[in-house]
DNA sequence: TGTACATCAGTGAACGCGCGTTCACTGATGTAC
DNA sequence: TGTACATCAGTGAACGCGCGTTCACTGATGTAC
């Protein structure tokens, strides 16, 4: 096997079981079960349990900059416009659900893990970035503090989602979107 | 010392050694130490790990739910009404920020620990409760939408502010709440 | 008043276990000459 | 073509450590009679 799709492989296994049991569920023993390897070859691709875990968090940072920055933003009405991209970051269907779960757990990690808190603070910049331009594409008079505040809303959708509480679920979360779009941005049909 | 005081002081060390590190941080030696006793001590008043963690889960659900039951919503303008109770679950100052950061930490916990579910559970529901009958007290025309919206933006800016990312900080986070609520509320006046 | 016993706060050593790390090793492939 | 050596993927035992738990213990206080 190419070394580099073993480290994928390796890495692939690590989000598993951040997804299952948070990122203080991974350790070296549970990965080499998870992907199949003794825990001496995983040792071989990772030099530690920290180089193999900022390799992780690496990896989650740049999946997500590219769904960021992948799409391009559409066409049509500016509350779509700016709801497509939004909804990048909502956990819509279960593949944005695991990729924002596992996101979710290394920010949450980020707080007492120095470790995570650049990754942790690229996401939240770009994130930030990304909304405020599709805002502004999209006309919105006060586009940095409506990113501020989408951000927030999206923060919270996305974070009420992933746990086992009452979340609006997904049509819930649509709506919440574009309730909140219609107030900032022009065209929008009132209520 | 008062064994009721003393099971209260040992719960206060859980929720040091979580403030500093997360749910996974406690361990039965650190309370020990940060409480001033020997493990067997701490021990003698819960019978096991899982004892304690539940019993801190208990005390952090009942203080959140104190301080969104305890207050009265005030008089005055809508906006600043309703501000004032979403403002109870917003790390403002030093006191919220610590109890929102270990609040935090066990409801993020609870995506894979059952134990701390129920508490989650109940706190998720106390809190749009309250903002519920607030906004529909204060006149808003949609209150089980708008609650679900104002629910998602404080878990964001709480989310945002409790981790060492670019939060917008107080003012910032005093200024999206008023930005909402001047949207979904009679009175407030346009942007 | 005095003795015996029960209760309970508090102690700390010992257990078995999973952890990250270290290390000596096998065996296949590739390169030097 | 043939031999010697280097490289590197992959292995798995062993280490010291911190963990939750168990348990036998001390000593003070309270109660029974």
């Amino acid at each position: 096997m190419d070394p580099v799709q073993r480290r994928r492989a390796i890495v692939a296994a690590v989000f598993r079981l951040v997804e299952a049991g948070g990122v203080g569920a991974v350790s070296l023993r549970e990965v080499a079960r998870e992907a199949g390897l003794n825990i001496g070859s995983v040792r071989h691709y990772f030099s530690s349990h920290r180089a193999l875990m900022s390799a992780a968090a690496q990896e989650v940072g740049e999946r997500m900059a590219a769904r960021l920055e992948g799409h391009t933003p559409g066409e049509g009405d500016p509350v779509e416009r700016v709801a497509f991209v939004a909804e990048e970051l909502l956990p819509l269907d279960a593949e944005r659900t695991t990729e924002l779960t596992v996101l979710s757990e290394f920010v949450s990690a980020a707080r007492t893990e120095e470790l995570y808190r650049p990754m942790a603070r690229t996401m939240a910049a770009d994130m930030r970035t990304v909304l405020r331009e599709a805002l502004a594409g999209a006309g919105a008079e006060r586009p940095h503090e409506a990113a501020e505040d989408l951000a927030a809303l999206v923060a919270g959708l996305g974070h009420d989602a992933v746990l086992p509480h009452g979340s609006p679920g997904p049509d819930g979360i649509r709506a919440s979107v574009r309730r909140f779009l219609r107030g900032v941005l022009p065209g929008g049909s009132p209520d």
